[in-house]
DNA sequence: CGACGTCCGTGCGTCACCGTACATTCAGGG
DNA sequence: CCCTGAATGTACGGTGACGCACGGACGTCG
């Protein structure tokens, strides 16, 4: 498996963009960019994938969006901005492609296809965003867990990974013991399994019913654009 | 006063864009684009601007972005898609330069500041609707109508402006009761005033302090990118 | 001038989630 | 083997917003 912005390219572009290319293995809970910060590096992640977190207030931050292998962690680089208001934090450990801010540059003004799928990403972000925005505000916290574990299995491309109740909480914005109470209510459908900090989805249709149209529509969204 | 993304345009430039567009008057609750629908058209709102809707269940639309004389409607042309999952909304009656979907391609062709100019503001867009997923999930109504009538009073270029309960409680996602009672409390501090339809901004200063952070977050944001 | 529709105000019970506090269980290290 | 800290579970009062219903004020139009 490997990156899919790239894999859109032409074996030659793919080529000399990983020519440009280091591979890393991102650790989990590392923040990869800071809100502020001058965005040095950029992201392709294969089999890892990163949150973006935006701070509000005193609260711990809230998650915005999830980058997998079907994008970029710096994309404010191809806008022409060098930095982002943006945290990105690695949620899921695993290799990926690092490239410079120069150098991602350069490519840009070679590689008109890079640009277009990029521009193309920065769309589906934008809409993810606005369905986040709208998902915060209406849907329930089981619900939303349901359709977070959901894409981020999809991202780890595994059926489990490590998450804990508090993390969770500050990606949905809500308690920890919100989570708890939402875990615990899937759990008790015999959806999911956890134990210390482990989850494992037990059945994808039936998380599928129980999370709301939104993983539906981001994943209509990444075909129809993407795919 | 004119639309500032054309403004950032060399005079050569704008005259060409200019040449292509038709002066047109929006009109209040005229749906300039519809969810999945092909766009056709772009606009360059100068004193009128459009509401960004995103639509959710069976809720009414909920409102994500506001765009004005600092931007565009249409911007996913430049991104190379022509259909868009959001809904465009006049809010506010008044001017704006129209521009067919072909002309602007043909244009973002051979005007490389144009296509910066936009990747800008996409950029701000982005980050814009990051924020507001954050302020409907943390802050109270009261301080997000706060915000809405200041940010549209900048876009409609005066202190008054038309806008019901019923739609404001669309806009924020919340029940009309709820916008009663939010600005009620705002006329109570004698911060606006209001009358069928009809909303007057009374003491900017003091809207401000009743308004979240986000709202000088946003402006700040608008003049460090586009300023 | 009467009828109707729009717009705004109020009241009431309900609910999801909040803030806080505390208990329990387990893993790993000294 | 105990201690500590991380992870999870439970309890309780508070609150902001919800859904619904109704009432009143005002403008418009026949």
């Amino acid at each position: 498996m490997v990156n899919r912005l790239l894999a859109a390219l032409s074996r030659a572009e793919r080529g000399r963009l990983l020519a440009n290319c280091d591979p890393v293995d991102l650790v989990m809970g590392t923040v990869l960019s800071e809100p502020g910060d001058r965005v040095d590096q950029v992201y392709f992640p294969i089999d890892s994938f990163v949150s973006l977190l935006i701070p509000i207030d005193g609260h711990p931050h809230l998650e915005v969006g999830l980058i997998g292998n079907e994008g970029m962690l710096g994309v404010c680089l191809a806008q022409g901005l060098d930095t982002s208001p943006l945290q990105g934090l690695v949620q899921g450990a695993g290799p990926a492609w690092r490239m410079s801010a120069a150098d991602l540059r350069r490519e840009l003004g070679r590689t008109p296809n890079l640009t277009r799928a990029l521009n193309r990403y920065v769309f589906v972000m934008l809409n993810q965003f606005a369905m986040v925005a709208a998902c915060i505000r209406f849907h329930r916290v089981e619900a939303r867990l349901a359709r977070w574990l959901l894409m981020t299995a999809d991202r780890a491309h595994a059926d489990q990974f490590d998450i804990t109740h508090e993390l969770l909480s500050q990606m949905l914005g809500v308690r920890r013991v919100g989570v708890t109470r939402a875990a615990g209510a899937l759990r008790e459908r015999k959806l999911i399994r956890y134990y210390r900090g482990h989850v494992t989805i037990l059945q994808r249709r039936g998380l599928e019913a129980a999370s709301c149209a939104c993983y539906g529509a981001a994943n209509r969204l990444y075909e129809n654009v993407l795919g």
